[in-house]
DNA sequence: AGCACGCCGACT
DNA sequence: GTCGGCGTGCTC
């Protein structure tokens, strides 16, 4: 990684450089410079190292530039600044260049550039938003997932809002009073978690919370805990309909003005005042979504974190980060406690547990079975006897789980989500269906015609190429009709539906079909549903992916847990085949042992988290030629590559998906878990090595690939 | 990404 | 001699 490495043959840039800096010498200009074109520098530190805006991989470094006199009281380290940047010299002097915007990190007294330092244009706000305690978190994201340090500050601090800094912050209340345990106490080791909170340790713990609507209240009160002891705390949560709840829960516990919501629901402007008063000190409280993890919370106590499984909490903007391992990596550098809380469990989850870094917190068997509901399965082919119920394609027990809710409350029906299904295939062979025109996939509607989804052509008249069956597993449309025709066979029984575009946060008590999309489940007034129908099993566990069974488990818990208790007659029916893991986990109400078995499943093949992975997708020369200068750890293992699927071209483009026409592949490379550093390091100067030479198209690296085949 | 600098061929 | 083509490397 040498600089001089890159340089060849003589009189070569290497030599000019140094006739340049000695006719600089000469002339007796300096790296620390008293004026510049006659105006006078700060005196104590004129240097200011400053972090410049610009994602460029091989750009990731630090630049010095003068800090003028009149900005030397405003030009401290965190603030936004302008700088030229760019420019070539003319004479000895800079000229020209970009304006661009950037961020001081640091004041020195001399600079190790020998050149002319060019001065810093305008210092844009003296808000120091960066401090070093975020910058430091900032670069240790940057690091572990082989992006910039700009890229991941870009994610860090919200864009400036001119008005939201001209207010001061109102003062910080005094600590509000410990909480009492109140429901913790339902958890073994919960009150002790608390208590270690409140007098200042940094307890961790993977918390497998029992089923039911308390949880917001035990996130709030953890955080008031930490709050109680003097230090920070941090809850970040998958959405915008939890993030309220926890809100609600914590005002509820230690009242107004301890602590602020960071959501994208309150708009730019609320939003960076928030973060303002988290960043001047004045609340040292948040609860937020995702881009909450980097919120600088100053002292922090307690960093935690609900539903790691959510694909939320996974950034879509470079590099990428999750934000578990965000606040895992918060949680040891800043010395705090550490929740990681949800109904079921991640095999990452397990993993901590499993190394002994963090402690379980779960209630003991008694208690789960006692708030859990009564969970029956049924296979998908067993034939129903009465009418009614064959209509609604829905096998006898099933039928009769929905009848005998409806007379006591609201009966959920979990239907899959469009676009979440396989493909359409063959009942007999399972050959996938497709379009005869242009071989896309075929779809079905609404009214259950079959459509072409790229092309849109109509297939009215569908036969298997490979085995002439006519029949299609068409279940998404099956799942939709039978929440309809449950519907028509209650006529007296209002149908809610809450999905993408309608999220519904609550229902009342009163008996109601409520049929809902995965995670969009409203909670039910009254003590919870009494009874809940699981239809879209097929759905979860038919997708060729590592975390389908978790995956399916967790969206099954989430609206298990909103159901009563076995002892009240909550009953859940879920149509997936009985003998599957996920399954059975659900019937048992053990999401941990499902995860430490998938986690011993993983090892055994060499799988993350067990193993630590990242991707590298492009076209098929780049994809080579990074692997060829990647200089990987040792015992790296590249898998493949192989081409990578062509995105739908009637949907709309992702990104990170290839352009359009181009056929792309990807290689993954595999290294032991303790070199995931290193691997990062290894790729990332290989990105940036490529760049600068310009050689071929960039390539796409990431780790941790989130869509393992 | 821009943009300057350098080397080499064609012109006044 | 000097003008301007693009190939290479730097940006405080």
């Amino acid at each position: 990684m040498s600089r001089e490495n890159g340089r060849t043959g003589p009189g070569g840039g290497e030599q000019l450089a140094l006739i340049r800096e000695a006719v600089r010498e000469s002339r007796g200009e300096r790296a620390r410079p008293r004026t510049w074109r006659g105006a006078e520098l700060a005196a104590g530190l004129p240097v200011a190292r400053v972090l410049v805006d610009k994602g460029l991989v091989h750009l990731d470094r630090f630049f010095d530039y003068a800090v003028p006199a009149a900005m030397d009281a405003e030009a401290q380290p965190g603030v936004r600044v302008r700088v030229r940047f760019g420019a070539g010299e003319k004479g000895g002097r800079r000229e020209g260049g970009k304006l661009v915007s950037g961020f001081i990190v640091e004041r020195v007294a001399e600079s190790g550039f020998r050149g002319v330092l060019a001065p810093i244009a305008q210092v844009l706000s003296p808000e120091r938003v960066l401090s070093p305690e975020l910058l430091a978190l900032c670069r240790s994201v940057a690091d572990r997932y082989a992006g910039s340090l700009a890229d991941v500050v870009q994610l860090a601090v919200p864009p400036r809002r001119a008005r939201a800094e001209a207010k001061p912050s109102p003062a910080p209340l005094p600590p509000n009073a410990p909480p009492e345990p109140g429901s913790w106490t339902r958890y073994g080791a919960g009150a002790g978690f608390l208590a270690a909170l409140g007098r200042g340790d940094a307890p961790r713990a993977v918390w497998t919370a029992l089923p039911g609507a308390t949880w917001p209240q035990e996130l709030a009160r953890a955080a008031a805990a930490a709050l109680a002891g003097g230090r920070g705390a941090l809850v970040v949560v998958p959405d915008g309909g939890a993030a309220p709840r926890v809100d609600a829960a914590l005002e509820e516990l230690i009242g107004v003005g301890r602590h602020v919501l960071l959501t994208a629901d309150s708009g730019p402007e609320e939003r960076y005042r928030r973060w303002l008063a988290v960043s001047r000190g004045s609340v040292r409280a948040v609860v937020g979504t995702r881009a909450a993890m980097f919120a600088p919370v100053a002292d922090l106590g307690l960093v935690a974190l609900w539903d790691d499984g959510d694909a939320s909490h996974s950034d879509p903007h470079a590099p990428q980060p999750h934000a578990r391992e965000v606040l895992i990596q918060r949680s040891v550098s800043e010395r705090s406690g550490f929740l990681l809380g949800g109904l079921s469990c991640t095999v990452e989850a397990a993993q901590l547990v499993e190394t002994g870094w963090a402690r379980p917190l779960a209630a003991d068997r008694e208690q789960v079975r006692a708030a859990a509901p009564l969970v029956r399965t049924v296979g998908d082919g067993d034939e129903a006897r009465d009418a009614a119920a064959r209509a609604a394609r829905l096998p006898t027990m099933a039928w009769q789980v929905v009848r005998e809710g409806l007379r006591h409350g609201p009966v959920l029906v979990q239907v899959p989500r469009r676009g979440y299904a396989p493909r359409l295939a063959c009942e007999r062979c399972r050959t996938p269906a497709r379009c005869r025109a242009c071989a896309g996939p075929l779809e079905a509607r609404e009214a259950g015609e079959l459509v072409c989804a790229w092309c849109g052509r109509q297939e009215p008249d569908w036969h298997c190429a490979e085995c002439g069956g006519a029949r299609l597993r068409a279940q998404i449309v099956g799942a939709r009709r039978t929440a309809e025709e449950l519907g028509r066979a209650f006529p007296a029984v209002p149908v809610r539906t809450s999905g993408r575009d309608h999220v519904l946060a609550s229902v009342p008590g009163a008996p109601a079909l409520v049929v809902s999309t995965p995670g969009a489940e409203p909670v039910a007034e009254g003590g919870g549903y009494a009874a809940a129908l699981l239809l879209d099993g097929w759905a979860l566990l038919g997708r060729p992916d590592l975390r389908a069974g978790e995956e399916a488990l967790r969206r099954w818990l989430g609206a298990a847990a909103l159901v009563r208790g076995q002892a009240e007659g909550g009953t859940v029916a879920v149509i997936a085949e009985p003998t599957l893991r996920p399954v059975q986990a659900l019937v048992r109400w053990d999401p941990v042992g499902h995860a430490v078995r998938e986690l011993a499943e993983r090892a055994e093949l060499g799988f993350p988290p067990v193993s630590r992975m990242a991707s590298v997708a492009g076209r098929a020369e780049d994809v080579a030629g990074l692997l060829r200068v990647a200089e990987l750890p040792a015992g790296a293992e590249v898998l493949g590559p192989v081409p990578l699927p062509v995105p739908d071209p009637g949907r709309p483009r992702k990104p990170g998906d290839p352009p359009p026409g181009e056929a792309w592949e990807r290689a993954l490379v595999r290294v032991r878990p303790g070199q995931g550093a290193a691997l990062a390091a290894a790729l990332k100067a290989a990105r940036a090595a490529r760049l600068v030479k310009r050689e071929g198209e960039p390539v796409r690296v990431r780790i941790d690939p989130p869509d393992l085949g």
